[in-house]
DNA sequence: GATGAATGAGAGTTCATTCAT
DNA sequence: GATGAATGAACTCTCATTCAT
């Protein structure tokens, strides 16, 4: 229940560092909590007893039980794209190659609850809280998706994959495993033979991309293999 | 959807048969108001002035504001599959002759906003009611997923396809529709030369099914260029 | 749940007597669910049903809910007292004889259910219905209480007992028989051998009357000095 | 009863204290309202505004309506016995003096309305709170009346009283009293010159007891019949 | 800073009563 | 007469927010 200390990383004793440290445990019991409970089910009384913390301590840091979620998100949604998507938009060749490199990357990202939580978040408050979409808009889909797009336009102008548009060829990548990550707990039949957790991804990855990428492949009736 | 009137015996014709309209009346209010607000922001006496009649008549049909959102779900989950399953688990062939053949049907569906409210609902509001998310899988994904698994497993079996994981594939088929069904509202970014509306189901239906369908030939070009 | 009918005094066929019937199965109704429930536990709605009349036919015959517990108090109190009270008055001679010529009456009359039904009501919803006790007091306690007194009161002046308070008197014989009555099922502790239904009346009148008996007895000293 | 100050260490000696007050200011209030309108016809709005606070501070310190009642019950019923019925139980010689010793005791409970008031209000609501029912037997009248019986029994035993039912006797014995306490403000007609207030029980305890008592001598008059 | 008692607006639900049919 | 759909006031209970300590 409080053994959130971590050795920080400046010159403080250790039991200093608290202060500061709050808000962030505060934004942790709220994500859990409105992860299993949802927005309007979670008290402001229950978020700040599992931060350890005080009903009216919570106030001292955020203004509203609305600030608390929005705080939540825009942790979140800060540090994620940066030099990523500058790769992408600077990419010159076949998108695949560049799509096969991230692989890793990504299905790392999407394995970790923690990071997924807030996006699946996002979307079930989105009606009440119109802010929190516009913020995932802004600084996450709104850079990856036309990042992405303009790394197909580029492949089809070099002739390196079929001529697609390339929006919706975004789409058609990302669709299938944000589907996954974003509602399989909530629709997904589980498939055979995947337990509970997450091997199910690597194998939509795996026969996805084989498939995406094989069906992006420029003259299906050229004759001269390419490769 | 509305061949509820009984050839009434009586006089006045617009006047009668309310009463058994109400349900449907008080259920296509909270259907609006919950896709609007959500289900925890919407009041029982919102759904009812919506629908025309007072708080307490609501509880007349219904026995709880729980019971509204369920039986919503029930009525639209009732009549959804049935005969398609079946066609599809019987198919023998290329799968792909199969999903065009599905196309305009399944376009049609998902262009309808009231059809695809209920599923978005559900996503929204399956942490605090587990049993629409139960419903929704039991009469719904259950059976079209399987059902489409069996497709692909015949056509990896009869060599119309690729050799791929069956199950994945319906997910990499699937994905990209629903995520633009299910969250275009909250994270699309609208695509260039898109409206709102649904231009853009048509261009992503387009663009998808080209690049999955030939990423499904078999043995793309291997040794002997298939033709 | 319609066997109410009794072969009726009057010359009309079977079925016709119903309307006039009406009140009085709803009054009967009414009892038994304001015994199980309490009055303010129970809706207008139950008391029609358990009558097999609808709810609006109810206000036919009753201004309001209020009304319905008056009419059942009302027609309980009506029909009690009478001659009885008369006799008591008039008697003369030692009470003890006229208490015991009464004894299977009393113990007949508060062996039915349905009578002790009532003031066991009155008890329960006085607060809120004063009109209740009022009714009660005036017409069943208000004149046999008197009669009592007024027989003890010439019993002691002929020196048929002992000179005793004679109101009093007339709580210290019905206290123990009363308080049985209307109390045994809230506070009773069953006593030995004592099977639900009314075995412990019989008991507790005989033990009750030998000692109150006795202690009436006269002179005390007169042949044999106690103690 | 008011025994909670704590020599609170610091400034207001008015002011603070509320907090350990006020489940017992609430229990106070209710027990008026209760006591005045009935639990049902009492709003906990009611209670909270009697006792100084607002509605939502009562569910600060309990977490229902029907948690209030349980707990006035509880509270009035926890003190009571004890080693009162251990002396009943104890005692060996004629049951009526020890009867008499505890007459003052008794005369000063009953005349108390705090104390009759609660259970008048378990008899008033046991259809509706069987628990509160249930709590005063197993406290206060399961211990009560076994020990009087034991009384009773070992004084026929050792041939102070007449022979008679022992069980019978404790109802013969406390039936006018606890009849006038429970019930006098409902049934009672007021006995002449007894002003309303508590006159009349002085009154009825000399007048039963003398009869009781008398009544218990025993073996009256056998040698010689009297009549 | 930190606490948690207190508030008060508002939610879901019930039910006596009315009235068109 | 008889019905039961409809009303709307009232009730219990919850919870974000405040503030004295």
């Amino acid at each position: 229940m409080s053994d959130r200390e971590e050795a920080g990383g400046e010159a403080s004793p250790k039991f200093r560092r608290r202060k500061e440290a709050r808000p962030d445990e505060l934004l942790d019991a709220a994500l859990d909590l409105f992860t299993e409970q949802g927005f309007d089910r979670t008290t402001v009384e229950q978020i700040a007893r599992r931060a350890g913390v005080s009903k009216g301590a919570l106030y001292l840091y955020f203004p509203s039980k609305d600030a608390v979620i929005e705080a939540l998100v825009d942790r979140a949604v800060g540090p994620v794209v940066g030099e990523v998507v500058i790769q992408i938009e600077r990419f010159e060749g076949d998108p695949r190659v560049l799509l096969k490199r991230f692989v890793p990357l990504f299905a790392a990202r999407l394995s970790d609850p923690r990071i997924v939580a807030v996006p699946k978040l996002v979307v079930r408050e989105a009606v009440s809280h119109p802010r929190l979409a516009e913020m995932y808009r802004e600084r996450v889909i709104g850079r990856v998706l036309p990042a992405l797009a303009t790394l197909f336009r580029q492949g089809v102008a070099g002739g390196h994959i079929r001529p697609v548009d390339p929006e919706m060829a975004v789409r058609s990548l990302l669709g299938p495993v944000l589907m996954h990550v974003l509602l399989a707990d909530v629709f997904g039949i589980r498939a055979e033979g995947v337990t509970p957790g997450d091997i199910g991804l690597a194998r939509l990855f795996d026969t996805h991309l084989t498939i995406f990428c094989a069906g992006l492949d420029p003259a299906p009736v050229q004759e001269a293999p390419h490769g």
